[in-house]
DNA sequence: ACCCAGCATTTACATATGTAAAGAAAACTA
DNA sequence: TAGTTTTCTTTACATATGTAAATGCTGGGT
């Protein structure tokens, strides 16, 4: 569990005293490739730590077209974050595109440990504050970006990663087809 | 200022000896249709709430091209959120569109009553999960729906708001241009 | 009441990207 | 290894949206 622990401590210090009884809400877990670890429309309770594996999270729309949001690879956090915070339903759909290994706990029991434990409060703040940080600045990317540059940042963002999955999937995150994809590959190799 | 502990109130219970250290550290302030409130760049120290008016926030990208990521109206909070929270420079400009009366802060006075109000750190927590809800549900809409339907929300999500700003502002809020948000007006009166 | 400046709309044309389908290449599987 | 499936690229065409420029509208200031 020492590399929970290293990832919580870097994001908000954490009590000794409390890892004591946070590491104790964690179970192991594997997901198989094409299998779904955050599902649309339940709401979630489950939140886990990716040890290894490639996981991505996408939406559809009423028409059933399917758009990548994010790519986790290994040591992030997974798990429907919106849905855990809000207890509204899912919108969102995480699948697994590699075999995983993750760390999983419930997001009821980690929250019941809060009014005790308020580095775990502070914790809880600090990744809130910064998925937002790394969301706005992925709107950004979408809006103020075109698709050439924002596959760029891509392939900085999530090195060797364009080896593992299909291109389909990234263009889905680019938000563009297949199709134009491949016309922006063959024009960088191009030029 | 019973607004703003109403406000805080509302999203997470703030105690009243909190309140009676909090309040302090609010000033009023008011902003003239066209002055800034924050400019990219800077690294933020000041939030606001919101009493009056229509602030725009918006980026820049290299060629000076705007886009708006966000408008406030009266009764929420402002300032360079990311930047306040990650202490990096500003990306994002915010603009009053029209006269403005806002109560603002210091970010550190807030930050350090943090130690010894946890119904503080609470708030943050549950205000940055707010959001990153809000966020998400944005990038879902960017990326998912047609210009036109996101124009449909803009009009229930902001209403009365487009007969208060120009054309130009809730173009580059929805990502096109005027003459693509006129091309979609008309459509929608003849159909 | 008039005028001007700012704003909105329209037009014509250019371009980026989408769709559909076919062909080529690569990756699995038996 | 051969065969099958999946993935990637390419082509031809359609469409949405952008750019630039002209026109039309309107509301605030004097």
């Amino acid at each position: 569990m020492k590399d929970i622990y290293d990832y919580f401590n870097a994001i908000s210090p954490i009590n000794k005293a409390t890892w004591e009884v946070l590491k104790n809400i964690f179970n192991e877990h594997s997901l198989k490739k094409g299998e779904y670890f955050v599902k649309e429309n339940e709401i979630a309770k489950k939140f886990g730590y990716l040890r290894s594996g490639v996981i991505r999270a996408f939406y559809r729309n009423n028409k059933g077209a399917e758009y990548n949001k994010h790519f986790f690879v290994q040591n992030s956090m997974v798990g429907g974050y919106s849905s855990l915070v809000s207890q509204q339903p899912n919108k969102i759909n995480q699948q697994a595109l590699t075999d995983c290994e993750l760390v999983i706990g419930d997001f009821n029991e980690l929250t019941s440990l809060l009014d005790k434990h308020q580095d775990l409060e502070r914790l809880l703040r600090k990744i809130a504050e910064g998925y937002f940080v790394d969301k706005e600045k992925r709107e950004v990317d979408i809006v103020l970006l075109e698709a050439n540059e924002r596959y760029a940042i891509f392939q900085k963002e999530y090195p060797q990663l364009e080896q593992l999955i299909p291109q389909y999937h990234i263009a889905s995150y680019l938000g563009i087809t297949p199709t134009q994809l491949s016309r922006i590959r063959r024009y960088n190799t191009k030029a």
